[in-house]
DNA sequence: GTTGGGCTAATGTCCTGACAACCGTAGCAA
DNA sequence: TTGCTACGGTTGTCAGGACATTAGCCCAAC
């Protein structure tokens, strides 16, 4: 039941600017498709159509759409035709979300440092990290609150050399956006999450109860040159939070 | 400390097969990396170079290693070079693998049926996977065992024009496993993973104690083209099991 | 009614060629 | 010694073309 007719999307492409043209044209329809002007579910036009239409060739304009493929924006079948995606599907992975998911919510995220000292690194933090054992890091403990309520008991462990840590940047903006300041961009992290029981030093950290469950997370974060950058270990409460996150084969 | 000459590995590629040229190069790339021909950390001819020497276009051989840096196994930098990453950071994501990481394992996995039925979707089923209240959907539940212990208890819904489940089936392959067969290639998963705490009949099927730290998992798989396949709600023996995967970003 | 062939439209693969942007380094000049 | 510049090497972007492969449809033949 797709439209006989696809839509024709504006796209306006700025060939003097420095943004390459794929990156353009893939923008441009990422905006019509959020704005619902190309709604889920309808057809996009051709590669060769769009490619004339648009003045440029038919690789850039593929290109364009391979990257709007690979985030699930779009859907192609060979032999058919490209298909705009149920919004569903569309949600892109942020590294970050597994973090900050809570200023996205309206309650308001506040994190308050208990310890921050550099130390030489643990056997597990440096194995993790792919660092040698008693290399400096920076050893951080907080709490997470959100609306005054403690949601979470955060540690984490980042090499001295990658950026320079102090309690008021740490309260101020939060350990993942310090790292984006610093020029780290983040490129995979591997994470394990799990569940136990709270002990009573758990508890006692939380304002919770001994024997309430708590999730906990491991994380280690790499930069695009695979350096570890950050090893976590956390725990939350399980009553107050939860992880949502996209996974996608292959 | 790369070595200043990137060693040659051997690819091999058979022109007439029906297989694209940049997927046997990619393929032959992974092999030597994986084998350690081409170690960790070691540079890659430059594109230029590797094009010639296959007797190839640029462009192709440029696929073929944009796909494996998509998938972390290569690290590219312009105006350097490319490296081959850690090994810490090559493994893929696979959608499975939080289903069935346990044959990974040296543990035998096995599932029993407690019950398959046909039911209209319940709200909550039918908005996860976008189809219409009360639409027919398979109902499982399973217990799953590793060694006799028992692990975890998943309830399973999958609409029934998707494929047919019978209990032999199920109790032979692993519902992944029989998606896969049906030709339903999976593409995305939205997952949510939280904890609680046992209650008498979650201990009773488990085998567990009341008030024991379990690990909840609900999920709607996604196929190719954004259609709800399989919704998920489980929850595991956290002493037993964690949640192990790799994030990248973007 | 069913099957099979052929046509059409669309994406998939691959080629050649050209230029741009960037990084590191060597060399030169202040 | 320090700082700037120029250059070589490498990846990034873009054009335009050719042919292959696939899915869906219509229609003829059985």
């Amino acid at each position: 039941m797709s439209s006989a007719h696809p839509a024709l999307p504006a796209i306006s492409i700025d060939r003097a600017s420095p943004i390459p043209l794929y990156y353009q044209i893939a923008q441009s329809l990422e905006r019509a498709i959020e704005s619902g002007e190309l709604p889920a579910g309808s057809r996009l036009e051709n590669e060769i159509a769009l490619a004339q239409r648009l003045g440029m060739s038919r690789p850039t304009v593929r290109r364009a759409i391979a990257y709007l493929v690979d985030r699930g924006m779009l859907v192609r079948k060979r032999g058919v035709g490209t298909q705009i995606a149920s919004p569903k599907v569309r949600r892109p992975i942020e590294l970050t979300s597994l973090y900050d998911d809570l200023s996205q919510d309206h309650r308001q995220p506040y994190s308050r440092v208990l310890g921050l000292e550099e130390i030489p690194a643990p056997d597990a933090v440096a194995h993790a990290l792919g660092i040698d054992e008693g290399q400096p890091v920076y050893a951080v403990e907080r709490i997470r609150y959100a609306d005054d309520e403690s949601l979470a008991v955060m540690h984490n462990f980042v090499p001295v050399n990658i950026l320079e840590l102090t309690v008021e940047a740490l309260e101020r903006t939060g350990l993942y956006r310090l790292l984006g300041d610093a020029g780290i961009r983040l490129h995979m992290a591997s994470q394990v999450i799990g569940a136990r029981s709270a002990t009573g030093t758990d508890a006692r950290l939380l304002g919770a109860n001994r024997g309430d469950a708590l999730l906990t997370m491991q994380r280690t974060a790499f930069d695009q040159s695979g350096r570890g950058v950050e090893y976590g270990d956390h725990f939350y409460r399980a009553s107050a939070y939860s992880f949502e996150f996209l996974l996608m084969a292959r």
